[in-house]
DNA sequence: TAAACTTTGCAATGGCATTGCACTCCTTAA
DNA sequence: TTAAGGAGTGCAATGCCATTGCAAAGTTTA
């Protein structure tokens, strides 16, 4: 019998430490990015080097994608299941400027633009800004 | 009579000083969006907080935009005449990941997409990260 | 010309990401 | 069952970049 966290896990190959369980499961719990720093005081007791070592296996295992918000702290936010963070699994993230926190906006997929002649695209990441629905 | 530089920096209400006139003129004759280091290493004699300060100034008086990359390093890049740093005012950005060069693609605008119920906009970064024309 | 203000340069400081090293724990093979 | 090897973890740096305090130099103004 193994519990939802540990199946993700499996699913991504990566081995299910105690650590690596909980650091999902705070992922899964907030359903929002979040910065090392904010997993960090989530656990009082907890490594910071070793959360970041967690989220790095996690990222090379397409279980996180990093966010750069433009807040000064990366932040880390679930992959869907299938995600192999190709260009067409990137989304638009929504940073509210009132309570600092950064959401996934899975369902606002990115148009992408046409570019000028002889640019290519492999990466996008657009971010906005504003207020969120909980802040208006 | 007044230089090019001179001018745009009295049409920004910005004292026209030995420094910003050529920090100015740097970024003109790059094109392209500039690294604090990178624009340190042009100037060989020039102190780091002093180009800070001046790049501020600019960005305070709506003659320079702040791109944030995800190069580590916050770049700078010459706004538009009449640029306001407002959303409409916000552009696509292309990162080239052979060159490590940041481009504003101002004929790109941003299509700004619905957002949930309740989400507000007041900002857009959106980045590109490819290959660039002259590295194709 | 002196006082007030602005700009500049130097030398910190601080935040965050990242890494080296040693210790612990877990797995595996004899 | 035990020893060896490898993976994971914690602690303590290190490094990079942005930012600021302070004093000197330069500029403006009364």
């Amino acid at each position: 019998m193994s519990t939802l966290q540990e199946e993700k896990l499996e699913n991504k190959n990566i081995k299910p430490t105690a650590m690596r369980l909980l650091v999902l499961q705070c992922l899964m719990e907030q359903n929002r990015a979040l910065s090392l720093n904010e997993i960090e005081v989530l656990f009082e007791n907890a490594d910071k080097s070793t959360i970041f070592r967690t989220l790095k296996t996690f990222q090379e295992n397409y279980l996180v994608h990093r966010i750069n918000d433009g807040s000064g702290a990366i932040k880390y936010a679930l992959c869907d299941d299938d995600c192999i963070c190709s260009l067409k699994d990137n989304h638009i993230h929504f940073l509210c400027t009132k309570c600092e926190k950064t959401y996934c906006l899975k369902d606002t997929p990115i148009a992408t633009p046409t570019l000028p002649n002889g640019f290519k695209a492999n990466f996008a990441n657009y971010l906005i800004e504003g207020i969120c629905s909980t802040c208006t």
